[in-house]
DNA sequence: CGGCGGCTTGAAGGACGTCAAGATTAGTGG
DNA sequence: CCACTAATCTTGACGTCCTTCAAGCCGCCG
């Protein structure tokens, strides 16, 4: 496991996805379902391949999208984090989420056909991008790449809804440490020790409160010692109370 | 404008909308942009027609599907409304969603491949069915239907990310109503004067708040000389000024 | 007429936000 | 390696918006 390499400091330390092959997608993209099973066409899969196009690197701060550009792409995170955030009439920003390597951004603008929100690189990050038009086109010739994009989409609503619950603080943040958890594990990482790569004030942002109240939370989850939180650092200490706390919060 | 018929009070007078023909959905469907523009393949627009499946009546109560139900198939309303809720585990209901004629709901089915929510009618309410996998292979062949469905699952995404906003009361409400005006306008019916088919309660569930608090706002507002309110009935006196207030909740 | 669900209104309490001050960490240049 | 500065984070005190609890009202249907 090459988690002594996340935990690293450099920016190197936080690595690639394996870059595949012709035949093979780096293993934790979201496309790689489309690979995976036997009897794929492997023209058709060597087209999908064709249209990738690897950017990068983006440094902190950069955007791989802005609200108002107009959409032609969705991009799957190779490494890094991307933060996607909307800023209101009011000039207020309010963080959509965090995107981990393997995930993708930008199917909400398929529809306005503009991007709705800023991507933004929140440390040393590399995605692919896929054009959209061309996407389209080969998801016509292979349903298994159609039926993933309807998945993809249909699974951000689902991810989107979670956000929009009424939770307490404390079953927010729970739930939103057990989401990093079970996303780090589902790319080879613990799923119990793990580094914060966005500010408290983001991660307040995200869960709509205050950023005092993420140190508030977390000390209280602290004393009852449910994590241990060092900086950016944190280990899960008991997985089941935290899950109890989270259990309102409808998850998948 | 079929107005009156509307703020009727029988089961007949939430009419079904038009049926179209051959060639033509129902003018108010959100597949209709598939059949509206010229050049459309005719035989494929048959192929649309016939896997639609006309459902109906629901009464008040009644469920279009329940969560855990396997996802076969997504729904557009064709008259009445459909609230969609989930239950957490704690057995606390909250309201995703009121959905008039015109549009779908099931999106968030297809990825975990059963429906996450229950969709109840709250009157009298009719429904196209869409077997998905007919629709998926339709969209296949027909490069607008696969666009629109794209279209219709990014849209939903944006639609969950509104209400996932961290925003007062006030500013909510402002919203709420004002999107209902536009949904109702966009059908043909008055964008000032409506009627509210929920009760407070689902609307204070919907908006994430106590239906008490539901009552003090409209109040409020109404003081203000915002609204109109006659129990279910409103009528909205100052557009601009609630657009003022609802400003910073991003639409689209 | 009586009962019940839906709605309104008031009073009290609580969860979280805001403000302010300090502590810790990270980043930069000497 | 250290000094200095800025950013991030923590902690406390206080205020506020909204919830909760409780009571009463309205309209509808049996």
């Amino acid at each position: 496991m090459n988690e002594p390499v996340f935990f690293g400091k450099l920016p190197s330390a936080n690595p690639i996805a394996d870059d595949g092959d012709d035949l093979h997608f780096c293993s934790t993209c979201a496309f790689a379902p489309v690979c995976l099973p036997e009897g794929v066409d492997k023209h058709a899969l060597r087209e999908l391949h064709m249209l990738v196009e690897h950017v990068g690197p983006f440094r902190t701060g950069e955007a791989i999208f802005r609200t108002g550009d107009r959409f032609a792409a969705i991009y799957a995170v190779r490494g890094g984090t991307v933060q996607t955030r909307l800023v209101d009439d009011a000039g207020r920003e309010q963080v959509l989420g965090f995107h981990l390597p393997g995930e993708v951004i930008g199917l909400n603008a398929i529809h306005p056909e503009i991007y709705p929100c800023d991507a933004i690189a929140i440390e040393s990050t590399y995605v692919c991008r896929f054009s959209f038009p061309a996407l389209a086109i080969l998801a016509a010739k292979v349903p298994r790449v159609q039926q993933q994009l309807f998945r993809l989409l249909s699974a951000d609503i689902g991810k989107a809804t979670q956000l929009a619950g009424d939770h307490s603080a404390d079953e927010r943040l729970a739930a939103f440490l057990l989401d990093l958890a079970d996303r780090y594990a589902a790319r080879g990482f613990s799923d119990r020790r793990f580094h914060l790569t966005m500010t408290r004030v983001d991660i307040a942002n995200y869960l709509r409160f205050a950023a005092e109240t993420v140190s508030r939370v977390l000390r209280r989850f602290q004393d009852r010692q449910l994590v241990l939180i060092t900086g950016r650092e944190v280990e899960l200490l008991d997985l089941s109370a935290l899950r109890r706390l989270a259990r309102n919060i409808s998850r998948r």
